[in-house]
DNA sequence: CTCTCGATGAACT
DNA sequence: GTTCATCGAGAGC
């Protein structure tokens, strides 16, 4: 029985990231900023498991900006997308072996006062951090934070994982990657609490438009 | 060097 | 349903 308040140990994230994706639902997520605290119950993920798996970013292998993944478990992985969004995974295990959990929506906890004020234009709670990018904005997390640990003993470490509520393996739904094309799309290796209003719709892949 | 397009979100029809 | 904001990784030359 976990105590809720307690870090995850960095054996939590020393395991194959389809076991551990499902099980970081129900966790907490601590973001300590100049201004105060915001925490978030995690409530969607997506797993992407290694070099071999077409909808990761080490696909092509390893480059300056997806080193993280290939570091060891229990740090962050932040990427820059689309010329203005970051997003958080969370690195697992074996070190080397570059897999990560996209961190794609939660519930803010505590500090949503924090959170409005960099995310203006969520129209109520659930919005503040549906989806990737806005996750990572409501927690103003972006590439200064890559590879930043979250299993650290520090209570005032910039980012830390806490052990929360986690959700029964039976009670997790699972289904196709959001916004992953190709033969990337076909493993279902999203994961979510079923009915929480905080999880972004599906969205399937869009397909390149055509340009004139 | 140039070119394409992406693990997206917001605003709009 | 559509468009656009906006930039860097990776591929091709």
């Amino acid at each position: 029985m976990y105590l809720t308040d307690q870090p995850l140990p960095r054996t939590f994230f020393d395991r194959p990231v389809l076991e551990v994706a499902p099980d970081l639902l129900g966790r907490t997520l601590v973001r300590n900023l100049p201004d105060g605290r915001v925490t978030v119950r995690l409530t969607e993920v997506e797993a992407y498991n290694g070099e071999a798996d077409p909808g990761s970013h080490a696909y092509r292998g390893r480059t300056r900006r997806n080193a993280s993944m290939y570091g060891p478990p229990g740090h962050t992985y932040v990427y820059f997308t689309y010329g203005m969004w970051h997003c958080v995974n969370l690195v697992c295990g074996p070190e080397g072996f570059a897999s990560g959990v996209l961190l794609r929506a939660g519930e803010i906890l505590t500090g949503a006062e924090l959170v409005r004020l960099r995310r203006p234009t969520a129209r109520n709670d659930a919005e503040l951090a549906r989806g990737p990018a806005r996750l990572a904005t409501a927690l103003d997390v972006d590439r200064p934070l890559d590879g930043t640990d979250v299993c650290g003993p520090d209570p005032g470490a910039p980012l830390r994982l806490l052990a929360g509520t986690p959700v029964p393996r039976a009670s997790v739904e699972q289904g196709p990657r959001t916004g992953v094309g190709g033969e990337g799309a076909l493993q279902p290796w999203r994961f979510w609490i079923p009915g929480d209003p905080s999880v972004s719709p599906y969205r399937a892949h869009q397909g390149r438009r055509r340009r004139s």
